[in-house]
DNA sequence: CGTGGCATGTAATCGGTTACATGATTTA
DNA sequence: TAAATCATGTAACCGATTACATGCCACG
């Protein structure tokens, strides 16, 4: 549901391409929603359908051609009453490696300190790999208007925190497991 | 999938119907995995297909009939496979509210500044709920083995630490967005 | 007399994942 | 010459959501 506001939401910044659209999702969305490109392709058909986006067919030489989307009027309204409805927020964390420490009990200390620790050090490396956001920002900041750029960086900055409490909380757990660190 | 490992999981520790499964996920588990009653029956239909737990039902007076589930050895050997399997961790959150964050460029101050408020009150009664929830891994701690009960503390410790990181970070954008908390 | 707890499900739909398929061009 | 980038998609499947359906009993 939110991944079709999203294309339409980006869509009004300017035209883009399924192409575009997959490496904004994976670059300054990923913080919040993660698209696969199969996924994208098949949302941007079914807002076509709706009438909430067309597209033109771009001819290129030397690349393949591509279909260039834009948002229509219907695609604005859709956007806008999405973007200013409803806002009940629910807890929505689903995670496996959770459900995996929820029954370390089964386990041994060492395994469950080893898959712990294998943890921080993928949130390590995941922190490493947001300190080239701030240029994906200043790309896309060339066609978003004034204050954009400002809660595209509120977003990022929620996932370096998240990520962060991820290393604090993980180091406690080990902490309480008696070794140290 | 998850959701079968969990189901698996815990009638690992004790046998319990359908209903009972759907409490404990919306208690114990409900820090990183939400699960709708319907899917949990639909999850032990297939679980049982496959043979990994079995069920026999038990005739109530005053209270409608249950069927009671257990494990069967090949869904110990299931269960056990997954808790030791591959450990790598995916930044899996999914979030609507932070999709319209990042399109809060498009309306007013105001109006983010009170969708922030929002979130920040819908995280504060989330974390009043959830201090109830050492009552309930009490009550699960009497059929679960010796060390468990500290693995499913660290589980409602990352949801606590997770709520309250959200609302620094509300806080924290509210502050940038140049209004007195 | 109404609410909440106990208890189990079906049907329709959807959103998403995984794997597969293709193929030219640019860059290291 | 191999890898990365550009570019678009299909097929199969699955996990999950939403809405609906039923009905008794205990408690306040």
């Amino acid at each position: 549901m939110s991944l079709a506001h999203g294309i339409l939401g980006l869509l009004n910044y300017g035209d883009m391409s399924g192409y575009d659209l997959a490496k904004a999702f994976n670059s300054s969305l990923r913080f919040f929603w993660h698209a696969q490109n199969s996924q994208i392709y098949l949302t941007l058909d079914k807002l076509e359908k709706q009438g909430l986006i067309t597209h033109n067919l771009v001819i290129q030489t030397g690349r393949p051609n591509k279909k260039v989307y834009s948002i229509t009027e219907a695609g604005k309204d859709e956007f806008f009453s999405w973007l200013a409805g409803n806002t009940d927020t629910k807890y929505e964390i689903k995670s496996t490696f959770l459900m995996r420490i929820f029954f370390a009990g089964n386990i041994s200390k060492e395994q469950s300190i080893s898959m712990l620790k294998r943890f921080i050090k993928d949130c390590r490396s995941f922190l490493q790999e947001m300190d080239t956001v701030p240029a994906y920002i200043e790309e896309y900041a060339q066609i978003a208007p004034d204050n954009a750029p400002l809660y595209w960086q509120f977003t990022a900055d929620f996932g370096r925190r998240y990520v962060n409490m991820c290393i604090d909380w993980a180091e406690n757990c080990i902490r309480k497991l008696g070794e140290p660190l």
